[in-house]
DNA sequence: GCCTGGAATTAGAATTATTCTAATTCTCAC
DNA sequence: GTGAGAATTAGAATAATTCTAATTCCAGGC
């Protein structure tokens, strides 16, 4: 009961640190991204966070999503015609998309891949961020998802 | 008037080629495509094939994309939560989106990225697509978008 | 040349994900 | 404690896509 993800001030001080008013809305939806990091939707993180908050609506769920993105603190991605997930890794990675589950895995970026990556831009173009995205199998017995 | 593009039976071909069965509802959707090569979305080309073919249906450029999707005679892109962009270009390439006007450029890859970029997965991950989505800011005065 | 079966097309309804609206409630600075 | 601006809420609205059921098309066998 005591990681820096389970209590209220921990989770205020994250959002302090990245310039989110903190609300308890915002503390529970990342809270429950960061307790559970399978890449939810906004649909599954509203269920979770129903669990411990009935009282909050889909509406604040996007709208603290939004926040959170904004602010730093969480990651969305698309695949397809999918719903935008969420993911709490901080750390440059890729994603990985496992066709046969439809589960999405972490991919980590070895250092200065990204950089190298954008060196293929012709001059003029200015990258803010870059994406990178697998689709295939992925052998079965992982932890991440 | 006699581009590869522009006429029944080069269309038809290329479909076949691809084993997509060709109809005159795929062949004006492939050509539309090829046409104008600005990411235009279902809706788009619906409108553009409409000029032509006036009684075809949005359902019909939905099931006609998802054929040379699958036909590899297109491809899709996503950004974000915006709605899903076709693409005719086959040469492997990245997405560059601008975020200031909302176009889209395709960046060339050069030989072998893709499989250098493959390198990082770690053992059991097979990928059978990758996916680099650029962002930022594109310089002014470019054909593509 | 006609018939038949499977695929494609059509219009419109249905679904899904997300955003908007307007009213209420909260939070932080004073 | 108070007030201004931000956040939350419920529900309606919108946008993109998919589904459904009926119709049409076309290729191959006769």
């Amino acid at each position: 009961m005591s990681t820096t993800t389970d209590n209220h001030a921990a989770l205020s001080e994250q959002l302090k640190a990245r310039d989110v008013r903190p609300t308890p809305q915002r503390e529970v939806v990342l809270k429950v991204i960061l307790e559970k990091r399978d890449h939810p939707t906004a649909d599954e993180i509203f269920a979770r966070v129903k669990a411990s908050m009935p009282t909050i609506s889909l509406a604040t769920v996007y709208n603290c999503l939004d926040a959170l993105v904004q602010g730093g603190l969480v990651r969305s991605v698309n695949f397809e015609r999918g719903p935008t997930r969420y993911c709490p890794n901080l750390h440059p990675h890729a994603h990985f998309h496992d066709e046969a589950t439809g589960s999405t895995h972490d991919i980590d970026l070895p250092e200065g891949l990204l950089t190298q990556v954008k060196t293929i831009l012709p001059a003029g173009y200015d990258a803010s961020s870059v994406e990178i995205i697998f689709r295939g199998k992925a052998a079965p017995a992982h932890g991440t998802n």
